[in-house]
DNA sequence: TACCACTATGAACGGTCGTTCAAATAAAGA
DNA sequence: TCTTTATTTGAACGACCGTTCATAGTGGTA
């Protein structure tokens, strides 16, 4: 997953896998089927890993928007941590991978689209209690939110970038979320 | 440019290119040096592209808004038409280029740095005319919306994301660019 | 027409790719 | 302990990768 995550599906090669997983050929082959097989079950195991840090950001007792804001500091603090700069390996897929194999990008999606419900129930109960503006549907914002992180995952990798993520940050929360006076 | 834009650099061979260009190897070496000269060149010839459209849609004597809203009713546009979804070659670039290749990133980077380039005056052009807000500064401002499109970039290939796309730009441009009564 | 500078041609190279498989080793069952 | 069943091993395969280069061909000049 890790090799996968940092160079991408096609400049991974069984070998680098090997070399890794300290499996030869025949077992990889044997565990996984092919390459695609490792990829399949590195997805996977990101994709879980994502839910399990999602669902303690999302979580909790504090005010929705808070609870966003936690999950957005979190992925500011996670890019300048991220020396390799290797970003998400769902965004990186969906980009990567080519039109004519779907099945992958819909696995990729599909974990995405996790984080989006995630978002999607958070902000509804925040319009509600009125600390979420309600001019547009929940469903929306979110959607909105997930391009925001999709945006910022690769402006990271502009010139400087990682410098502007947090007024970015803020500049899109604020304004998707707050709500409007007129 | 059509190859790699479409499957992307590790996914285009020199045999491709050669059968593309009808130029034999001999020729395109001659000519581009190597693989990843010919891929500086299809980049370049993306850049000017892009620059021309810039031009064109954000230019005129409409109202500074209004040439943001053509700059991303074309976006939309374009995102519908796109029937291989390849999306932007240098948003793709930024994505696949690995780390270690910082060149090809920066070329890509400065190209769209244009992009956020015209963005900004146009900006704070409106916020001069009080049309756009001036809670924050043009060039956060122009980040935001440069965010906005590369995270389009990457929704239009979540499941029936193209489906989205005409609201997350409404959302986006109304939040970020709208004045605030607050 | 004869020469020359230049360009185009495509076979060939060493290397790496994803994958296979017969043989060696280990584990389990009798 | 001996036989049987799994698992591991790593050499080998054909295909394709990016790249090179001797050779053939072309267009311009004298």
């Amino acid at each position: 997953m890790d090799l996968f995550w940092s160079r991408g599906y096609n400049r991974t090669s069984m070998r680098d896998l090997k070399d890794a997983t300290r499996l030869n050929p025949g077992s990889l082959y044997a565990a996984f089927e092919n390459k695609q097989g490792v990829f399949t079950e590195s997805l996977g195991l990101y994709s879980r890993g994502l839910r399990r840090e999602v669902e303690s950001l999302l979580g909790g007792n504090d005010a929705p928007l808070d609870r966003i804001r936690r999950f957005f500091d979190n992925l500011v603090e996670g890019s300048h941590q991220d020396k390799e700069s290797r970003g998400c390996l769902l965004v990186n897929t969906l980009i990567e991978a080519p039109a004519d194999e779907p099945e992958i990008r819909a696995q990729a999606g599909e974990a995405l689209q996790y984080v989006e419900r995630r978002f999607e129930t958070l902000i509804a109960e925040g319009q509600r209690d009125g600390s979420i503006q309600s001019q547009r549907p929940a469903a929306t914002l979110a959607r909105t939110l997930m391009t925001g992180i999709f945006g910022m995952r690769v402006y990271s990798r502009m010139p400087d970038g990682l410098d502007h993520i947090r007024e970015i940050v803020n500049t899109l929360i604020d304004g998707t979320l707050a709500p409007r006076t007129n």
